[in-house]
DNA sequence: TGTACATCAGTGAACGCGCGTTCACTGATGTAC
DNA sequence: TGTACATCAGTGAACGCGCGTTCACTGATGTAC
């Protein structure tokens, strides 16, 4: 927070901003989110929020990449805690969890319908996008340089999708086979699937006594599926 | 079609408003659908559509059981088609994505964020909101009792998750071991993951040239997971 | 240290818009005798 | 077959609401000399 007094009040001010938005977010889903109701709860004139954004997209995309900044923190810590490949699985789809039920709206933001009429900017949101697809595949090239992952058996790629795997895996720079990175590939929405499934209530009403345990049984098995030891 | 002819009438414009319901839900998104813009298409006052629909979320309720029957039809005829239990999974997999492809607004209605402020009325929504799984537990089923189905290898089932499944199974009249029961509530929750992550576009600007092969991939390691031969 | 000017935050009014829902009503269609 | 009545579809006006965004403005804070 360096900077002139007015900077850091503007610091200020933006760091409200973001957090009112948030708070909107829980109480009101994206398609409830107004310009008008952040202003309002700013204490503020609605016309002076655009000092600070230039428009309500703005104002999404604000809250989209925070919200991939504070999940990708909480992955990364619990990963980082974490000994061996399994135990970090477990942590990182834990984490991912554990930060959906405790902000399902801006879960709901990032991983659920798309804002109708709103299309995130890719280069402000493609990279806080990716971090959990990223750690996520950390883990499995730790685990293959550690000889802790298991070669995929079953079907074989196909070659057109070995092609287009291969330039993904160079492009990236990811030190795994092939067939792990098309399993990475599936382990990831099939995580998201899952903790998605329980946030938005598909399960049905309370059918488990405690989802958690559910969902780590799950975790196993993906972990089996990605090959990690 | 039977009835008086006003009866004929008044089923005829049910129709309509389901049809034109439909259409705002694709342009416009579960948000974006007015009572207003519905009678606006249907060509009549804005109020006149209150003999229809008590309210904005009773239309939505109909929107809901509508995508949920059209989608469950085309995974039934799609399994119906198929012979063998991989070859079934395989179709139900293909039917739910190509559905998802073609309606993604409905699909984003049924497995997407729910809708803020509106509650599915379980009691009109549960049966067919639970097709596909019932219809993926089916093709288990019909696969155990042909002995075309492995038992789940990997990590047991802690002692609590299986009461709690041993319950669901009892319930559902489900003939597969409770392990096979845990195996099909990762794989449901997967198989939309999949789908998901292609509808809305969370695997980035076109990663792959044809997605319908990393699909098919997906779909063949979740046959193994399941353990359908 | 003081002054003139530029920058910036915030005000208040207004624009045009669409929404869900209610209400008293008109006129056409159906039904009972 | 005709008549009186009930049912129903649709009208048009109105309610109160919130929204995004623009614009000319006031007054405070910062900066250059």
């Amino acid at each position: 927070m360096a900077g002139t007094p007015r900077e850091r009040a503007r610091q200020q001010t933006m760091a409200d901003i973001t957090r009112i938005g948030r708070d909107h977010l829980a109480t009101h889903g994206a398609e409830g989110l107004s310009l008008r109701a952040v202003a309002r709860d700013l204490g503020v004139v609605s016309s002076a929020i655009y000092r600070y954004v230039a428009s309500r997209d703005e104002l999404l995309t604000l809250l989209v990449v925070d919200a991939y900044d504070e999940l990708g923190d909480a992955v990364d810590e619990a990963v980082r805690r974490a000994r061996g490949p399994r135990a970090e699985l477990r942590a990182l789809g834990r984490a991912v969890r554990a930060w959906a039920l405790a902000e399902p709206s801006r879960y709901a933001l990032l991983f659920g319908t798309p804002v109708p009429g709103y299309a995130a900017p890719a280069e402000r949101t493609t990279v806080p996008g990716t971090r959990v697809a990223v750690a996520l595949m950390g883990i499995a090239e730790r685990a293959w340089r550690a000889d802790r992952l298991r070669a995929p058996s079953g079907p074989p790629l196909p070659r057109r999708l070995k092609a287009d795997l291969d330039v993904l895996r160079r492009e990236v720079a990811l030190d795994v086979p092939t067939g792990v990175l098309a399993r990475g590939l599936l382990v990831w929405p099939s995580l998201f699937g899952a903790v998605s499934w329980e946030v938005f209530g598909q399960y049905g009403a309370e059918p488990f006594a405690d989802p958690a345990v559910l969902f780590d049984h799950h975790l196993e098995v993906l972990a089996e599926t990605l090959g990690v030891t």
